[in-house]
Formats: C-alpha cells, structure tokens, sequence
DNA sequence: AGCACGCCGACT
DNA sequence: GTCGGCGTGCTC
C-alpha cells in the first residue's frame, strides 16, 4: 500500500502530496498523523495521510509510526485544506496547522502508572521488554515518565509494542499531559530578593551600559513585586536582564495562576423566546432554506435593534431538532458576553466555546467534544469555522463584513469564504447576518444568489436616533480650536442634566499618540521601522507598534533638540478638554492605556453602566455589541478620519463604523441622538451614514466598485515582498511582475485587459528592519489565475537569486 | 528550508 | 594528500 503523505517539512516552493509505502504491519487510514523521514539526510518529519492506495513500494521511503489512533481530519476537511491550500497559496501543512487546535501541536509528555492489578508479579510474561518496563516501574516507585522508560527500552518500536502490551493487559495506565505554553496558565512573577539597600547599592556600582539593570532594581525596590511581563514593559528590559539579576540573587522569581477566562453565566431568561412578526417571517423562509437539499447562503439584514440574535437562536434550535450541528461565529468573544450567556441559557451543556485566548488545553477539550458530537453548538472567533461538527446544519456569521474574519497570518484565511465552502460541501445552511453588510454579500444578496430576509424595525419600534452633523472647519474659523464643537457641548450638557449618559467616540484605534517637535515638527522614528513611535503614558515610554521595539521618552527633539509635544486628540487630551469645560461632570475614558488585565473592557462598561457616570471616552472598542439604555447621546468627534486610507475599502469601512455607532444611542424608552464632528460635512458617506442610510450607501459604493473593477465585479491581489536587502526587494519584485505580465494574456480572459501595478512601497514600507513593496493585481482571480500565481510564488521561492526574499499573495485583503 | 554531492584553495 | 569553502540540485 502507498500513502500519499502532506509532510511538515515541505516549504511552499516544493509543498505537494509525498508518496511513502506503508509497512505491512501499519495500519493507516487518511486524516491520522505520521512521522516519515525526508530528505537526503531522512530527518523524521511529521505528516498527515491524505490518501491510502494500491500501488508499487518501488524506490519509496516507508512510513516510520503512525501517530493517531483515530483521523484526527475527516475527508472533508482533508478537502478543506486541499482548498485552503490553493486559495490561500499555502501548504498542506499550514492549512492542518490553522483547522487543528493547537492543543494537538504541543508536545504531549505521556506518564505511565502501575495498576491496581498486581498479577503481572505471579504471571509468566513472555515478552521481555514488558517485563523489564514493569520492572522499572515498581523501582520507580509505579510511576514513570515515557523518556525514563526509553532508557529501559532504547527501540522506538519495541517500546511502543511493550506499552501498548501492558496497556491491553490493564497492568499499567497511561496518562498524557499537554504541555501549554507557560503563560498560558502561569504568570511569572518577580519579587525582590534582597534588600532594597543593598540592591541599590548594588545598582549605583554599576556601569552606565548596565542602565537596564539599575532601572530594574529600581522599579523592583519601590513595587516589591509584578508580574515579568509588566516589569518589562515599564522598564523597556529584556527578559534576560532580569534573569541576570535573579542569578545574582537580587531577583527571585516565581509563578502564579493567571486568571482563567470566566465561566459563561447563562442569562436569567424570561419565558420562552418570542418572535414579532418581522422576525417570524424571517425565521420561517431562514428555516425552510436550510430544510433544503442545498442550502445554499442568505443574508439576515436587520438594523442595528432589530433583533437578529432571536432569530438565530431560533434558527439554531431548528437545526438541532433535526439532529444536526450549527457554528455560531462572532467578531470577537470579548464583546459579546451577553451572547454567550443567551446561547448557554437556551443550550445549556452543548454549547463549546472556542476562541484564541482559550489556554491551548482547554481548546483541545472542546474540539474533542465537537468532534464526538456532545457539543453541537459551537460559538467562537473567525478559527471556530473549522470546528470539527458532526453533521454540520448551519453556519452562522454575525455582523460578516468585520474585518477580524480575515487571518492576518497564512493562511490569510477569510472566515467567510470557508464557511461558504463547507456550506456548500456539508450541505449547510451560511447565514449571514448584518445592520450593513458588505457590499459584496449585498450584492449577491439582491442578484438572487444568496437568500435575503430583512428586518427593518426596531425591536419594540423604537426610533433611530436624530443625527447632527457638524462642520468643524467653521468651528476652526470661529476661534473653537477644542475637540468639541459648541453644538456637542450642549448636547453633553443636556444630556447630563437629564440624567442620561454619553458616548464619546474617537475614530481610531487604541490611542496612538506620537511626540512631535515643536521646532522642526520631526516626529521620533523607530530605528527598526519606517513608523512613528507612539507615546505610552502608562510607562512613559516610546514604543512602536509594528516591531515592539521600546525605548526611553528623550528630553528634546533627536534632531535639532527643541521640545517634544504631544500630538493627536487622543483620549486623554478629550477627557481633559471635557474636565476643563465641565468640571462637574465626570468621564470614563476607555482606550489601550485604561484597559487591562483588571480594568478589562467589561469591567468598565460595568462601571459606566452601574454607577451611571455621564460620559463614558473611547476608541473603537466602545463602538461593538453594547447596549445600555440611558445612553441617550453619542458624539463622534472626528468621524471622517478613516476616509483618508487608501483602500477600496475605506468609505464602507467608515460608514459601517458611523451607523454602527450611532445606533448606540437610545436603546432605551427615551430617543436617542447622535452628532457627527467632520471636516467634510458634505461628504456622502458622512451623510448617508447621519440619515442611517444604507440602501443609498449600497448604490453609490456598488456603482463605485464596478468602475473600479474590485470586489463583487474583480479582485485585487496583492503580492508582497519582504527582505532586509533593499534592492534586492525591489527586483525580485521586479522580475516577478514581468513574468506575471507574460503569462497573463494567455491565462487572461476576460475583455478588460489586467491591470499589474508596481512595485511599489507598503503603507509600512520597512518593519523590523525588512523592506517591503509590493505588486497589486487587478483581475478576477479564478481558479487558472490563482494556479498562475502560485505556479510563479513557487519559481520565486525557488530561485536562488531571490535567497533572503519572502514573497506572499493576499487576495482581497484589508490593507 | 536542509542536506548531500561536488569541485577548488590552504593546511598537517 | 585532505579539510572545508559554498555553488547546485533534490526532497516520495
């Protein structure tokens, strides 16, 4: 017999599926994992079996040891990564790598017990290495790891013969344990080992390259005791220096439980669930499309209030009472406790969550529960799609034009489409459900390719907000050089008397403060990066975002010595605006700087909610999933900043993040409004998004897109190339745009000729000292273009003039 | 990528 | 004569 084998070793320039002869005595089956040598030297590599047939062993390598007991990959999801694979241009490898749960990846350390039964003394034992293993065990006390055991049996085979021997006669027991990644479970904590006195002496006698370990000391004599990685980050300190000082005896370090990621709390629920007649409507076609023989896709569009989530949870009893499984994907678990809670109410003990932050062994629970069909309601992030389902029924992706179903990792993965495939091939239901859906599944949804079921009226029929739109460049004029135009002072003043409470939006992400001169207006640079660093206050450090690299705030401009100032409007400037316009009015501010560990997002938000503090200050992560009903007013204070990026994406991108935001307020009785700050009030995505309008939003960006020839009537693909050798980036990039350009006419079919563009620099155009440039593709990417581009990623990879280049493809991706 | 094979310069 | 430089080719 022949298996033909995905093998962990194969880079991407010679990834295919490997031949091996299965020895006579192996019995494999497509999905388990192997270890076969490759290559010249023959280095044991692991390896998933794709396939098993009849076939000659002529000049092939054997298979060593089969891994598993049981596929740990079905057919169709060795299809899946086949697919992966060649949309994604990847490996097998990556594909198995990203669908399995890291909990399979991790270096299991099997132990080995001595049972109660004690036969095996009086028993005549014919095989000798069992007897010799037993033998061990007993000296070791009747417990042994599987490497002391290796000692005793130095033959892989013999030993795994042996155990397995023993196992089958119930004489020893066996007991596997993941080891997760310290971290996962365990925080290192450092405390202060000897006095402060003599640590600062020991301190003051250092050299002045030995800063590091003074600041260390330091920080460590006035806390006594943090955690490593905070002190590290205070500090700017590597790791290593603060293992230096705990060899010195200055430091001890120890290790304590990280908080586990909360229990769900089922919500209290209120009686059985009730549809209004919008939503029943829904319900029933929703329904009936996924009693079909094909399913197919629909779209759930529903203004923000509408109540999608009860149509889903309806959705997904259905799919249970006919005995099959659902997925249930979220943008992101954090924000969505309340889901959580409602899904474990109404399911109860089906429910597995999967996430990233999950620690590795508990993922790997839940995936075996999936997999053995006692959990059939899976909720999770983007990963969750490759949820091992027995008999798949439905696949749900809440709010699907989120960029975070996109993988920023290969395989540049999009949640979406996966979960199209396997909707298509496990004859699943996909839902997508969305207040703005992209354009794109709007567009498929109205061309009749994906069911569309609408729900146009708020949950008890509750108004949309009253939107004002504000031009801030008549602000500028008349004198007001604050983040809050007059109009929104009132509003927050209103508010406030009233007893109601306030969002105020910033429209950016976390708070990226840079320093700027006020001499030469140069801004510090990353000395690895082609970036900005941003200001922390929390340290009062300069760090960067793209590398990590963290360094000492300097006393004045690096190039020419003037003062430093602060720029940008970032929260904490708002809130100090705020406290000097209002003095009586308190503000939470919630951004990357008042988030953390303790202070989470939901603990603020409880804050706000409970102790009913007016104003509540934010970055994007305010704008997602809450829901507070004496939130009366939203500000956004500078809402056309992300109209200034550069891609395709940018205006749905802002309208998405608007109407979402302004649909934050009233959620209660009282009616909610917002105002809109902007430096464009004109501008139609800013209007279209005060008037909560979509359907116009959807025309203009539609007719936007064909003229462009992007997403749904192109594609655009980029091919990035990365390397610390400038020149050599640029013509490897180069020479891959001429080989791409000769191939495309014939490969090409359709009548608007493709456009190649570049190379040309990244929006970051160097990243830890590696360059970066990149080509833009503008064509539909069918099946023949993609063999093309990867047919010529591998040449690239292989051709040795192009040693120290990466090169990768992301077709449709966000930046 | 990693590893072997192979063909030239500087060493005991 | 051989040890080791890295240029070239292959990975079942």
């Amino acid at each position: 017999m022949v298996a033909k084998i995905a093998v962990a070793a194969a880079n991407f320039a010679i990834d295919k599926p490997y031949s091996y002869f299965v020895p006579y005595a192996m019995e494999l089956r497509p999905g388990v994992r192997v270890t076969v040598p490759f290559g010249k030297g023959n280095r044991p590599t692991e390896g998933v079996v794709l396939s098993v047939e009849e076939g000659s062993a002529d000049g092939l390598k054997p298979v060593t040891q089969c891994l598993d007991a049981e596929p740990v990959l079905s057919s169709t999801m060795l299809r899946l990564a086949a697919f992966l694979r060649q949309r994604y241009f990847c490996t097998f490898y990556d594909a198995i790598r990203t669908m399995l749960p890291a909990g399979l990846w991790f270096r299991t350390k099997d132990t080995y017990s001595l049972t109660e039964d004690l036969s095996w003394q009086h028993a005549v034992i014919r095989q000798p290495d069992a007897k010799k293993l037993l033998e061990c065990l007993q000296s070791l006390g009747g417990q042994a790891e599987e490497n002391a055991l290796r000692q005793v049996v130095a033959d892989e085979d013999a030993l795994s013969k042996a155990i397995g021997y023993l196992l089958r006669k119930k004489w020893i027991s066996c007991q596997t344990d993941y080891q997760r990644r310290t971290g996962d479970k365990n925080e290192k904590l450092v405390t202060l080992a000897a006095s402060a006195e003599e640590a600062m002496a020991y301190a003051a006698g250092r050299p002045r390259s030995a800063a590091m370990q003074k600041a260390v000391l330091e920080t460590m004599c006035t806390v006594g005791c943090v955690s490593l990685k905070e002190l590290c980050y205070f500090t700017g300190a590597a790791v290593a220096t603060v293992k230096r000082l705990e060899k010195l005896g200055y430091l001890e370090m120890s290790e304590r439980p990280v908080l586990r990621c909360r229990d769900i709390r089922p919500v209290k629920l209120e009686g059985p669930l009730v549809l209004n007649d919008a939503q029943q409507t829904a319900y029933r076609g929703l329904a009936a499309q996924m009693a079909q023989d094909t399913p197919g896709t629909a779209l759930l569009y529903g203004v923000t209030g509408s109540g999608k989530t009860s149509v889903y949870l309806k959705l997904i009893r259905s799919c249970l009472d006919t005995g099959r499984s659902a997925i249930f994907l979220v943008p992101e678990i954090a924000l969505t406790p309340l889901l959580l809670g409602l899904l474990a109410a109404h399911f109860g003990e089906t429910v597995a969550v999967l996430h990233s932050s999950l620690p590795a062994g508990e993922r790997y629970d839940q995936w075996k529960r999936i997999r053995a069909g006692d959990a059939r309601v899976v909720v999770g992030t983007r990963s969750a799609v490759f949820a091992p389902c027995v008999d798949l029924g439905l696949i749900i992706l809440d709010e699907e034009q989120e960029h975070s179903y996109k993988s920023e990792n290969t395989p540049r993965y999009a949640a979406r489409e996966v979960a199209l495939w396997r909707g298509l091939k496990e004859k699943a239901l996909v839902l997508l459900g969305s207040a703005t859906p992209s354009v794109e599944t709007m567009h498929h949804a109205k061309t009749g390719t994906y069911g569309l079921y609408t729900l146009t009226e708020r949950y008890n029929g509750r108004p949309l907000p009253q939107v004002e739109i504000v031009d801030m460049r008549q602000q500028l004029q008349e004198g007001n050089e604050l983040s809050f135009s007059g109009y929104l002072q009132e509003a927050i003043l209103d508010t406030a008397k009233a007893g109601k409470q306030t969002i105020l939006f910033l429209n950016r992400r976390g708070n990226s403060r840079a320093l700027v001169c006020v001499d030469c207006r140069e801004a510090p640079e990353c000395p690895r990066c082609s970036a900005r660093l941003t200001y922390h206050s929390a340290n009062e450090r300069l760090m960067c975002h793209y590398c990590g690299h963290s360094q000492r705030t300097p006393e004045g401009c690096p190039k020419c010595g003037g003062g430093l100032k602060r720029l940008g409007t970032g929260t904490q400037r708002v809130q100090q605006e705020l406290q000097s316009l209002f003095p009586d009015i308190p503000a939470l501010r919630m951004d990357t700087d008042t988030v953390n560990a303790v202070n989470t997002h939901e603990a603020i938000l409880a804050q706000f909610e409970e102790q009913k503090i007016p104003v509540l200050i934010g970055t994007q992560m305010v704008a997602k999933g809450l829901n507070l009903p004496d939130v009366t007013l939203v500000g956004v204070l500078d809402a056309d900043l992300g109209l200034y990026a550069d891609n395709y994406r940018a205006a749905e991108t802002t309208f998405n993040m608007l109407t979402q935001v302004v649909g934050r307020a009233g959620r209660g009785k009282d009616p909610g409004r917002a105002v809109i700050q902007t430096m464009m009030p004109q501008h139609r995505v800013i209007q279209m998004a005060a008037c909560q309008d979509y359907e116009g939003f959807y025309e203009m960006e539609l007719a936007m897109r064909r003229v462009l020839g992007v997403p749904p009537f192109g594609d655009l693909t980029q091919i990035t190339f990365v390397g610390q050798d400038e020149a050599a980036v640029l013509r490897g990039a180069t020479k891959f745009r001429d080989s791409l350009l000769s191939c495309l006419p014939q490969a090409g079919s359709q009548p608007v000729g493709s456009t190649v563009l570049g190379p040309a620099p990244c929006p970051v155009p160097k990243i830890n000292y590696n360059f970066r440039y990149r080509l833009s593709v503008r064509c539909r990417m069918d099946t023949a273009k993609r063999e093309l581009i990867a047919h010529l990623l591998r040449q690239f990879a292989r051709d040795r003039a192009n040693r120290g280049i990466s090169a990768f493809a992301d077709v449709n991706g966000f930046d």
